[in-house]
DNA sequence: TTGGAATGTCAACGAGGCTGACTTAAATTG
DNA sequence: CAATTTAAGTCAGCCTCGTTGACATTCCAA
């Protein structure tokens, strides 16, 4: 049931003997599981003729009100032609607002509108509601541990970006 | 730093604290690492000009060598027309086999060639050692951990094929 | 005032999902 | 044996969402 063996060497630490059965199964789990992460989500966004970037553009604009889209680009990691399709199609169903900036009026700002807020706590709540249920199943020892696989399975710049968020939290 | 805290309830069991701050945390782990997850895999398989799709058949053919078509899907979960694409692509590259069922001669069983193989081998190295040095990072009772999220975060349908597959090791 | 940075837009392309309709071949069932 | 069901494959068309390349606009800063 575990993933790996925890050894005590007399005199050194622990040492994780992993087998590539061991590993496979948690490739597995991590593709398996992803389907289910991102399965609700998508149901409520099909419904509204949307997509997975869509809820992508709209949990980060939530997460960091007033980004402008350069600093957005560089979160997720797409082409400004990619994230420009998916903003342009959430400005036009009144979800996003991008605003001028003041300082620098070359940037824009982007807020989600009352709209696009409601739209976030459906999409976020779902989601939120299969983690919980997750971490209760699994318990507490487990979601630390669960946390910091995932941490050092980013790349580390993509991890750079994640500690970013996390702290302005 | 954990995702929960932990709390000895006196005469009671432990219980699991989780705010939306630290739920929220916990997706955006998620959807970073499986950007980790995948990137190793991807960058072998541009090279080729394949993609994720070919990654996860090449896959799943090895896991279960002579898988029938219609098992595929149902690890998969696409539509027949969408792998075929891929099928035909890796059958022409010379990756995969398609054997007439002996028993059953509609069903077509799936083999890995030996340049399947050795590409199957090239991909799940490269996922395989970003997994093993994650697990090391995290330690043994954090792969524990890990595994049991994931698999709570499973739909339950999907949980099924995974458990299968695993108990097939 | 000119160069560069930030943003946006148009066009084209490709991967990889989807639906629907259909064929072929083989197995199963009445 | 005939009819039905099943497994697989194929054609056509559609969608999302990623990519490159080229280019316009706006505005800051040297």
């Amino acid at each position: 049931m575990t993933g790996g063996r925890a050894v005590q060497i007399p005199g050194g630490g622990d040492l994780l003997f992993l087998t590539d059965e061991q590993l496979r199964q948690g490739i597995e789990a991590m593709y398996f599981a992803y389907r289910g992460f991102t399965a609700d989500p998508d149901m409520i966004l099909a419904d509204l003729g949307m997509g997975r970037a869509h809820h992508r553009a709209i949990h980060f604009i939530n997460r960091a009100p007033g980004t402008t889209v350069n600093n957005l680009l560089s979160i997720l990691g797409v082409t400004k032609q990619s994230l420009n399709r998916v903003l342009r199609a959430l400005v036009e169903e009144g979800l996003v607002e991008s605003r001028v900036g003041s300082i620098d009026r070359r940037e824009r700002h982007l807020h989600l509108t009352e709209a696009g807020q409601d739209l976030e706590a459906r999409l976020s709540e779902a989601q939120r509601a299969r983690m919980r249920k997750a971490y209760r199943d699994a318990g507490p020892e487990a979601v630390a541990g669960f946390r910091r696989v995932l941490e050092a399975m980013m790349n580390a710049d993509t991890h750079r970006v994640y500690s970013t968020l996390k702290d302005r939290a």
